[in-house]
DNA sequence: TTTCGTTTGTGATTTTTGTCACATTTAAAA
DNA sequence: TTTTAAATGTGACAAAAATCACAAACGAAA
């Protein structure tokens, strides 16, 4: 079956055979096209989507509406805070966009806790989960609390491009704004400073990285 | 026993009468002093500090050895970041600083896992300190993403007396620079406005909050 | 082809933060 | 009591970022 085969591929990590026979059984297909929102903020998450294809951007939102970019969720992972959200039936307090459409494995909440007694692979998944998002997060506050916007702006602009494994990336100043919770004329400016200095090819609505 | 009931009293999520027991059997209790540091950058850790008394600051360090306050961990908790480490045996990506002098009763590592099969209680309590550690990340990252430096400061000086609960703080202008990657400067700039408006009583080393 | 909305460019100005160079104050040690 | 090191005050200035007020360019749709 195809989704044994995606399910092997991406998540390699479940390794036991009847975890996988329980996944097929009660996990379900989702998929969502770009710019949906997998997970809004406040929302009760009921469900753990698993990904297994396609990417899924994660923000964090202040009391104004401002955003700020924490990471990329990409085939083979989850989100740590939507576990929390599964597991203590508690509200989102992050918001999943997708980033390139995407296929869910989604997993009723009630499977979550169940599993982690039963399979020592769940356990496994469900603790590295935890641990990469950690790690991301914290990549996100070095950025945040370390580095002016320019090396904001370029490390943002590498790891969407590494994510899309491409150097051309389709995104306007505006939105690099939002996702860094600045303003456009700043990224504006920023940029031009950087074409100058060959490392980006700016053209409208689209940035080739150089470096 | 003093052990057991302190165990019992600060983490009354592990529930299991059999945990405790190897708990009791195989944990050793471990003191430090203020500002000694527990977890440094990079190092291996071997076991989990679960703190019974007294608290911990985590810090994040840049290559240049800027420090950046991320959250405080007290009695009944444990670090996440440590968690992490003892699992997969990573090296530290964070420091910990012991705030206020701490009693740990510290698990050799090889229990975690063990543990993380045989008792549904242990379980939780892993769970939900990732899931807390998370949370107070993302709140690091709010302050970072969205504050200006004197609600920095307002909101750093608040969690700090909460934590001591007292409105009475021990530290100098340059701590708190420190703490949140500014300049001294910046800092008495900002507190001697601060007492303009009456929200702080500034004497030497020492602060009182009055909001 | 014209229109219209989105995207980008840019100069001027302000605010916020960081840096430098000292002076001054204070608590604790000698 | 004197010395000394740490802590704080302060003005001047520079750098980074935010804001404002437009102009211009471009692409898709009418």
């Amino acid at each position: 079956m195809i989704l044994r085969k995606a399910l092997q591929e991406n998540f390699p990590i479940l390794s036991e055979p009847e975890l996988i026979e329980e996944i097929m059984k009660v996990g379900y297909i989702h998929e969502m096209d770009e710019d949906e929102i997998l997970i809004d903020i406040n929302e009760n998450i009921k469900n753990l989507p698993m990904l297994v294809e396609g990417s899924v951007k994660i923000l964090r939102e202040d009391e104004d509406g401002n955003e700020v970019f924490l990471y990329y969720v990409d085939a083979g992972n989850t989100c740590a805070a939507t576990l929390t959200c599964c597991m203590d039936s508690k509200l989102s307090n992050i918001r999943a966009v997708v980033e390139e459409k995407a296929v869910f494995l989604t997993i009723p909440y009630e499977f979550m806790d169940i599993w982690m007694g039963k399979y020592r692979s769940w356990r496994e998944f469900i603790l590295t989960t935890y641990s990469l998002r950690f790690e991301e997060l914290l990549k996100a506050v070095d950025q945040l609390a370390f580095k002016k916007m320019d090396q904001r702006i370029l490390n943002f602009l590498k790891e969407k491009s590494n994510l899309l494994n491409s150097k051309i990336i389709k995104i306007s100043h505006q939105q690099i704004a939002y996702d860094l919770n600045t303003s456009r004329e700043v990224v504006s400016r920023i940029l031009k400073q950087m074409e100058k200095e060959k490392m980006v090819k700016i053209s409208r609505g689209q940035l080739e990285l150089l470096v």
